[in-house]
DNA sequence: ATGAAAGCGCTAACAA
DNA sequence: TTGTTAGCGCTTTCAT
């Protein structure tokens, strides 16, 4: 409680003093016009503009139990999921529905590491959460502060409520394409995730991908085994970091489960005087602007946008008190870019 | 206060019942480590465990007076400032800058169109705000609630601190190197500002830009009846809209305020068959990823991470009661795109 | 229409 | 080392 401002904070007791009312009345006078005279209204606004009295959130939000702020829990840091143009996009949806609702948007980074932490200090009606990697340790004290949540990319535990594509069927969607063009030898950089093992009622997303290649691999009579695995997390710099190995790998085609890896991928072939698709091909996942210079990405688009005003809709619904409409599902398709060459015929 | 949970919320009253000490013991037991019997606290720790105890946010909040919380004030609506490149890249300086503090980050867009209201709402420490629009209508409020203020690209109103680049010094760069291609009839697409009269020492960087520009056109001879003025936010749909008159106005280039301005024109004339730079010369300004479909954009560089770092750094220094540090300045550079074309030998 | 007063859950000065 | 207690500023129930 250290307050070093000179003259003491004009509160709601020195209105009414001055007004000559009660505490309530000034309070009501801010909150409910109604229950309150027009006169001495009038008289306690025209007071409290002289005093330049501005009620203290804080104490309102404490005292009425409501925030009026979402909360949105990121997986990475700040400065790296603000350069993830998916997540960006699903803050736009995000943020158009909050703002509409007259609430504000809480980014919340794990703090020191710990997600847990973070969660325990937010001061927010409700939560959003991006990234399979939040699901578990988060649940536990979101149950507790019995705070209302919705996932975007969670997994499906049936407790709480997670917006996502098909992922198992879109996953099936992306190989199967790269099966169809004749290629054989194929590299998947996944996401991080605690194993690769393909279950498609797993509570990740990676798990469920890896079924969906699984399925397409066994639909061309091929095996897990077909796959060289690598795994990075959603960045740039994880897609350039495994880029070397890649292409040593003696693969006619990368697969990976972010846009943003596909990019930092094809940086370093660009670097390397690495051609694509003749040398490589490279498919990517989400569908995000890239930077244009390999001509468009072939890749799985998912609507992000579309994922964050859902969420938002969903958590407020909850937080209404109304049953969640809808199931939390958006559609997914295969975008034909540049970069996802034919070699069926070229033996 | 409508609290629909079935069972109550666990307090610091029932950890202390339940574990036989005062509620001072379970407060310093996570608050204080040092300042209690290492006993007693286990103990403490222990039932609160059980109990699934959690300190509420909220109200230690409100009772210490600290929010732990940055607010990032945003000219326009979340939507559109998330689909700006150049706010996200000051918003991941920010980013960084706060978790490494510890702290979280708001974003707050004007509520119900009033920023002032936003503000009055915002329950944080401290305030970095973006963009000129925002400058006056918040100081009030801010001075009220005595809350530190760091803006960017803000006014100098020597009250408070703005995070700048030369403005002045940066538009006459930029249009000193359209005129020195030998352009003469040019087109400015500019921001939103009450005025477009130049002066240096505007409170807005409209007016700043404006004054370079008039020192540009003086130094060749010209004045400001030079320019034919257009004005839009800063989005895409903004250059997208004001391009069909522009490409009317007879010009020979146009010169932005903002590089996204530039895109929507670009995008405009790729979708019209008008080929850049040959029928129309563009320069953009802050130097932000596009899409590469007209090659690189020939603009002014501003470091714009770097500005959400230095307001944050700055921001945090106040609130930690020391000086800020050096002189809120960034630096500038004009670079040389494909968007731009030497004129002067064909008359 | 207005007021008195009891919280909200936690922190921290002060006392023991 | 531990406990008592007085706030923090506002909302809201219950009287009047």
């Amino acid at each position: 409680m250290t307050n070093t401002t000179i003259r003491k904070r004009v509160t709601i007791a020195d209105i009414a003093r001055e007004a000559g009312v009660s505490k309530t009345a000034v309070s009501f006078a801010f909150n409910a016009p109604g229950r309150i005279g027009d006169e001495t209204r009038r008289k306690i606004l025209l007071v409290a503009e002289k005093l330049n009295y501005i009620p203290d959130p804080t104490a309102r939000k404490f005292s009425r139990g409501v925030q009026m702020t979402l909360g949105f829990l990121l997986p990475q840091a700040l400065d790296v999921c603000f350069a993830n143009p998916y997540i960006i996009e699903v803050m736009r949806g995000l943020g158009a529905v909050v703002q509409e609702h007259g609430y504000m948007l809480t980014v919340i980074p794990p703090l020191n590491d710990s997600i847990g932490e973070a969660v325990k200090n937010a001061t927010v009606d409700g939560l959003v959460t991006m990234g399979y990697l939040v699901a578990d340790g988060v649940s536990g004290i979101v149950d507790v502060r019995a705070m209302p949540l919705v996932m975007i990319d969670g997994g499906n535990d049936g407790q709480h409520i997670s917006v996502n594509i098909d992922d198992e069927a879109a996953a099936h969607l992306q190989l199967s394409q790269v099966l169809k063009r004749g290629h054989r030898r194929i590299a998947v950089l996944s996401l991080p995730a605690p194993s690769l093992t393909p279950k498609a009622n797993d509570k990740g997303i990676v798990g469920r991908r890896m079924a969906g290649y699984k399925r397409a691999l066994e639909e061309a009579g091929l095996g897990l085994d077909a796959l060289r695995l690598f795994q990075g997390e959603a960045t740039w710099q994880a897609g350039w970091d495994a880029a070397p190995a890649i292409s040593l790998s003696g693969v006619t085609c990368l697969v990976t489960m972010s846009d943003i890896q596909a990019f930092g991928f094809l940086d370093w072939c660009q670097a390397h005087g690495i051609r694509i698709p003749d040398s490589i091909s490279v498919v990517g996942f989400d569908d995000v602007k890239g930077n244009g210079a390999y001509g468009r990405l072939s890749t799985i688009r998912q609507p992000a946008r579309e994922k964050g005003v859902m969420a938002a809709r969903l958590l407020f619904d909850i937080l209404h008190g109304q049953e969640p409409a809808g199931p939390p599902l958006v559609r997914h398709s295969f975008v034909e870019g540049g970069t996802l060459k034919d070699i069926s015929d070229s033996i």
